[in-house]
DNA sequence: GGAACTGTTATGAA
DNA sequence: GTTCATAACAGTTC
């Protein structure tokens, strides 16, 4: 389901939803889902404690629980969060239950189940696997044109792959990659050390600009993605080559193309974007 | 029926 | 060290 913009939408709704709720319960019905812990333990670390807070680093949601516990939520393809009455029965892949205080149930549902949640002490929430390593936000003040260009000199992988790896930029996922290199002109193939510095000037400002939109949009709904009320997001009406293959560039009319790199579907205009060597 | 697709990333191998 | 394919899983599409 989401990248950026979606897990921004998904704080967002929880912070309205759940902040200041307590915990009453859990009930797990998928182990793996909070990465190997045994449900009992993960019930005993959580009862009694406040959703305090909702923050969020690139798709990562870090839920802060009073005394200084951290639960580090990715929900990876599909996974959402919604708060139901009370009571209400689980789904199939309604995975985790939170009972809150209040007639508040949250429900984890996550249908291909690869999402992961991991409790951990505050100090040491950001260094979660994945967190670790983790690159700036696309943001004009943490993502700045120095950086990039120094980030980009140093690999040789294609531009596509290479923004979608997390270590290098937070929060972008397959749409957004695939819209900002359109917008860019970058054809995906490009080597990320044979970017100048003009194209990553450009890519940087496309990028900041198509996550801020998106957010402002409530996210993409293309498959499964509703924010924690529900709600499909808006964005998937501004996109601009994601899910286009066969109709014509808005910029030129060429028909857009579609093709794998490094495993992920990626449409693209062969005429408008073109491999530099 | 079944192969290929899908807003992701940890892992192990080359 | 870097880069790449695969696996984790279920549903939908062609």
């Amino acid at each position: 389901m989401p990248e950026g913009p979606e897990v921004e939408t998904v704080r967002r709704g929880l912070t309205r939803l759940v902040v200041g709720r307590k915990v009453l319960g859990t009930e797990v019905r998928w182990e793996k889902t909070i990465s190997g812990m045994a449900p009992e333990e993960f019930d005993a670390e959580l009862v009694g404690r406040t959703i305090e807070k909702v923050d969020r680093r690139g798709k990562y949601l870090l839920f802060r629980f009073s005394g200084g516990l951290t639960m580090v939520s990715h929900l990876r393809m599909e996974g959402a969060y919604y708060t139901v009455p009370a009571g209400t029965e689980p789904g199939k892949h309604d995975l985790v239950t939170f009972h809150l205080d209040e007639g508040i149930d949250l429900f984890y549902r996550d249908t291909r189940k690869f999402g992961r949640m991991n409790l951990v002490p505050d100090a040491d929430a950001l260094q979660v696997a994945g967190l670790a390593k983790i690159g700036p936000e696309p943001t004009e003040k943490d993502l700045s044109l120095a950086y990039m260009v120094s980030e980009f000199a140093k690999s040789r992988m294609h531009v596509k792959p290479f923004l979608l790896d997390q270590s290098h930029i937070a929060g972008l996922g397959n749409i957004y990659v695939d819209e900002t290199l359109w917008q860019s002109q970058i054809h995906p193939l490009t080597a990320a050390n044979k970017l100048s510095e003009d194209e990553l000037a450009r890519l940087r400002e496309n990028i900041i600009h198509e996550i801020t939109r998106a957010t402002e949009h409530h996210g993409t709904t293309v498959h499964s993605f509703t924010t924690a009320f529900g709600e499909a997001g808006e964005f998937q009406n501004e996109l601009q080559v994601y899910g286009r293959v066969g109709e014509p560039c808005l910029r030129c009319g060429h028909p857009l193309e579609k093709m794998k790199v490094a495993q992920r579907g990626t449409t693209y205009c062969p005429v408008c974007q073109v491999v530099k060597d």
